[in-house]
DNA sequence: GGTCCAACATTTTTT
DNA sequence: ATGTTGGACC
């Protein structure tokens, strides 16, 4: 394919995006505007004309993005030699290649987020705190927070103010401590050990950007800071760094990612050039206005133009339902009367905010016989068995990994007993080994000769798995350790066929592993590749079944036709204590990812009763609903059989009130009240007849309701950057 | 060492 | 309402 054929059918900044080789990139991609399109052919023009494919780094957030694109880079017959990978995995890669300069050993172990827990557990009580009080699974997610940004526990104290947060300390410390002693990196590690090396070590900075002349980040309204960093470390001298994202669908922020990393990409790369793709190949008018209307309340946000030459279509739907079964008979009943109308089940998608939603609508789907798909989140490697049997291959290939060896030194159950496990861990800590070291020698345990018999069997099991690995291939050492740990016996006389079967897909995975590294294949590399591997790409846009899946999940894809459910004060601005701030901003660009991926018909459905964690509750409409562009939806409310006539505190009136009155009052502006001085709004809600806002107040730290219709006193102030966050 | 019941906490989750 | 986890008991 020659550079002309390139640039065919792009379009003027399509091709000014393509064309762009040095220097720094910032494509600002709306949805639909045809980015993976633009990035791919980027990268072949750049093979073809100025640099060779092996120097070109694309970096992706997951696998499945990762291989789509040297999928596609491929199909534009691009010699081979792209690196198109995950941040994770490049990560793990060089940290193994170079893990003498990052004082590591290069079999660590990679730790996922049941690791991490069980990490952090034992690192709670080592600080002789109690599990209730600090939750390991919270803790996790506090530290995480932390590396996400970069902070180690030495400079936690200054990154977290309050006395509360500040108690985290030496438990971070503590779970430092315990995975330096497994010889194990958490996810979060990857990045900042990676980002920590390229910011210590010159001379390693100026060999992998010799490697990587030209570095593409997609997604980057997702990146993190430790991710910012290494971007940008790959590409400090040469700056031909190229990101695409888009900021109106940053979702991650409660994971640590930094929208900030694409607002301000301007500054920190002052010569970058800007191409924005605007214009819009997949949705409708009516839907990219209905988005872009909802969208346009965002304050904190660069102004983009969304625009499309499709043709019309029919007018975005909201349909008020009377309680949540009614509303998911009605979206069954729209579904089934698009099949009837010729459609197909896998134009379908149903999205949700949280997963327990979708429940209903499964059942409402199986009575008409409707086949559906659910993306959840129970991914084959964390599933049990996966597990126990990765956990025999981790400790063959890291025997400090102590997490593996806790979960399977007596699973199944071979005699070794909890006694017996707890003598083995006191005796490594006091010699500072680890607990298979201690094994090797057992004597000094105390053990009866039974139960030494069984460890120096379950000692030997290991070692039979390290030699294998090393003498034949992988799958031969994972079907070692399936059969011989007694684990496949265990799950035949549970009658588990589930399990079984699962693990015969772990073989056949390490099968396909041997096959493609017929030679340099090594069991740590192979472990690598799965615990960087996440959900398998269950979701199957062709299998011919609705598919049902959280906004979040749904970023990236598209759809004919979208529903989207409980669009519901509370639920899709989703506060998850009545008495807690919900970022709005996010929220509503979640709403606005999961509007996007319609390409022809979008519904959005809420209910005025709903029962939440077993107990039912009234429910009102979205504030989103309010925001829509009313000349193009269709609204259809049912009139209501529970509460005949009621007045639910909202009417059409207050819609109008909080869309054109009052569209100026955001969640997160400040305002000025004559009693109480300045405050910032924290959340909005029509009623009666109007708006009701909710007021923080700086003095006091209070919060305030108001009916802005009678509130004389309360003040907007004009848009301010610099207002105090709370 | 295995089973059963009670208490618990319930977002989103690319790696 | 429901699924998971931990403790008590066999």
């Amino acid at each position: 394919m020659g550079v002309e054929e390139l640039l065919e059918g792009l379009t003027e900044p399509q091709k000014e995006a393509v064309t762009h080789a040095h220097g720094p990139l910032l494509i600002l991609a709306g949805p639909g505007s045809g980015k993976t399109r633009v990035i791919t052919h980027r990268t072949a023009y750049l093979a073809r004309t100025v640099t060779e494919a092996r120097h070109i780094l694309a970096l992706t957030f997951t696998n499945k993005a990762a291989n789509e694109m040297a999928e596609r880079i491929r199909h534009l017959a691009v010699e081979p030699g792209v690196t198109c990978c995950t941040f994770h995995s490049l990560c793990a890669r060089l940290l193994r290649t170079y893990a003498d300069r990052a004082g590591l050993t290069p079999n660590f172990s990679i730790f996922d987020q049941a690791d991490q827990t069980a990490a952090m557990k034992l690192a709670v009580q080592r600080c002789e705190l109690s599990t209730d009080n600090y939750p390991p699974a919270k803790m996790v997610e506090a530290v995480s927070q932390a590396k996400n940004d970069m902070v180690l526990p030495e400079d936690y104290g200054q990154y977290a103010r309050d006395w509360s947060a500040r108690s985290i300390i030496p438990i971070y410390q503590a779970y430092q401590k315990v995975l330096a002693e497994q010889n194990a990196l958490d996810f979060d590690d990857l990045l900042l050990k990676m980002a920590w090396l390229l910011g210590e070590d010159a001379e390693l900075r100026d060999q992998l950007q010799d490697r990587y002349r030209f570095v593409l980040v997609d997604e980057y309204q997702d990146t993190n800071h430790a991710q910012y960093l290494i971007a940008r470390g790959l590409a400090l001298d040469h700056e031909n760094l190229c990101v695409t994202g888009d900021p109106d669908q940053s979702i991650y922020g409660w994971r640590g990612a930094n929208i900030h990393n694409i607002l301000e990409f301007e500054e920190d790369f002052p010569k970058a050039k800007i191409v924005r793709l605007e214009k819009n190949y997949r949705s409708t008018p009516q839907i990219l206005a209905a988005a872009d209307a909802v969208i346009r309340h965002n304050r904190k946000r660069k102004h983009k133009e969304l625009w499309t030459d499709n043709g019309s279509g029919p007018p975005v739907h909201v349909i008020e339902a009377d309680d949540a079964q009614q509303e998911a008979a009605l979206v069954a009943e729209t579904i089934a009367e698009h099949i009837e109308g010729g459609g197909k089940y896998d134009d379908v998608a149903v999205f949700y905010r949280i997963n327990a939603l979708s429940r209903l609508i499964e059942e409402a789907l199986r009575k008409r016989h409707i086949p559906y798909q659910v993306a959840r989140g129970v991914s084959f490697f964390q599933r049990k068995e996966v597990k126990d049997t990765l956990a025999y291959l981790r400790l063959a290939a890291n025997p400090k990994d102590r997490v593996s060896f806790l979960r399977i030194v007596n699973v199944p159950t071979r005699g070794i007993g909890d006694t017996t496990v707890e003598r083995i861990i006191e005796r490594a800590d006091e010699a500072g080994l680890s607990p298979l070291e201690i094994l090797t020698d057992p004597s000094g345990l105390r053990v009866s000769a039974h139960t030494g018999e069984r460890i120096s069997w379950f000692v030997g099991l290991i070692g039979e798995i390290v030699r294998i690995a090393a003498d034949e291939n992988v799958s031969a050492a994972v079907r070692h350790a399936i059969l011989h740990s007694g684990l496949r016996a265990s799950w035949s006389q549970a009658k588990d066929d589930d399990a079984a079967r699962n693990a015969d897909e772990l073989i056949a995975d390490a099968a396909e592993y041997d096959r493609d590294h017929p030679e340099g294949g090594s069991l740590v590399d192979w472990l690598q590749q799965v615990s960087l591997m996440s959900e398998v790409d269950s979701v199957d846009p062709e299998m011919g079944a609705v598919t049902l899946m959280t906004l979040h999940a749904a970023k990236g894809l598209e759809f004919n036709r979208v529903f989207i459910i409980g669009v519901e004060d509370g639920l899709l601005p989703y506060r998850r204590q009545e008495d807690r701030e919900a970022d709005m901003e996010e929220e509503r660009r979640l709403c606005f990812v999961g509007m996007t991926r319609a390409r022809q018909s979008l519904t959005l459905t809420c209910s005025r009763f709903r029962v939440v964690r077993g107990r039912g509750s009234r429910s009102s409409r979205s504030v989103f609903l309010a925001e829509l562009p009313r000349e193009q939806i269709e609204w259809l409310s049912l009139p209501s059989e529970r509460v005949p006539g009621e007045n639910r505190g909202y009417d059409e009136a207050a819609a109008e009130a909080m869309a054109t009155r009052y569209a100026d009052w955001q969640c997160g502006r400040l305002v000025r009240h004559e009693d109480y001085g300045l405050g910032k709004i924290i959340w909005l809600r029509p009623a009666g007849r109007g708006v009701c806002a909710g007021i923080r107040f700086k003095i006091d730290g209070s919060e305030r309701t108001f009916v802005l219709e009678q509130a004389a006193k309360l003040q907007l102030l004009e848009y301010d950057d610099s207002g105090w966050d709370s």
